[in-house]
DNA sequence: CTAAATGCAAATAATTTGCGGGGAG
DNA sequence: CTCCCCGCAAATTATTTGCATTTAG
């Protein structure tokens, strides 16, 4: 199936494993997903992998460059591939994660290497705000002042 | 000292402690640090108080609306007064952080606002990428192939 | 006095490490 | 036969919770 994997652990004389094929699965149907969502998405195709297993590969792929991960915000880091670039808009209202195109932050990403010599990686870390739905919502957050 | 503390925590019941000063001060002290490094501080000037102490002293501030926490990335989130408002730049090279104007975004909060229909919060999320130290530095990293 | 706040210890949660066995080449 | 990889259990690290004691107001 993934002869991309194969060859690139190959290349580096690393096996290929059912198991980091079901992770690298996993990372690719889950879109992002945390190591613990993952691991219980590998698990439901094969109960036995653990999940010490899920983190070693997650580091191996990542390593690999065929995944990456991101920080949403809160918690665990979530996995994506690698190729699934986008920007992420986490709210933090309801936690909705929603995905916009790289290029809004082109000019972002100008003004920071031109001003703070500074250069953007655009998928590592989401933006958080929050969310049409929310700003609608009256919503008694936090601040009950 | 801080009356605006004392004050914030009498108008809603709540009663003022050494703590609590320690807390905040080194909050302030800090710039931006982890509840770790903010227990450490607060320990260097007295000892006794307790870690979770600090855990929770930092809720009820950020509550309040004295501090706010950001995710640097990585790790533990860092804390650091309301008014110390601005964009923070994380290098994942060296790991530096950086402080730039939140005007950077303006353009993109607009644009994220009309296209996106999302109300960005400029400060709790840092961006990451690379610093201009470690863009010129020739620096053998990640993948050594 | 009384409710709120603290310290301490124990519980959780998330991730990492050490080790012995099993299997691919 | 050798080294990679895996599962398992235990170690770490970060954070939260329960409870008895202390204390600000």
């Amino acid at each position: 199936m993934d002869t991309t994997l194969r060859q690139t652990l190959h290349r580096r004389g690393l096996r290929m494993t059912p198991q980091r094929q079901l992770v690298l699965d996993a990372v690719r149907d889950l879109g992002h997903a945390t190591p613990e969502q993952i691991c219980a998405q590998v698990q439901s195709a094969a109960p036995a992998v653990n999940i010490t297993t899920v983190y070693r590969t997650l580091d191996l792929l990542e390593r690999l460059g065929m995944v990456r991960h991101t920080h949403l915000g809160h918690g665990a880091p979530t996995y994506s591939e690698q190729e699934h670039t986008h920007v992420h808009l986490v709210c933090h209202s309801c936690g909705a994660v929603t995905e916009a195109q790289t290029d809004l932050m082109d000019d972002l990403a100008a003004r920071l290497r031109r001003e703070c010599d500074f250069e953007l990686d655009v998928t590592h870390v989401a933006l958080s705000g929050r969310c049409g739905r929310c700003i609608e919502r009256p919503s008694d957050e936090e601040e009950h002042q």
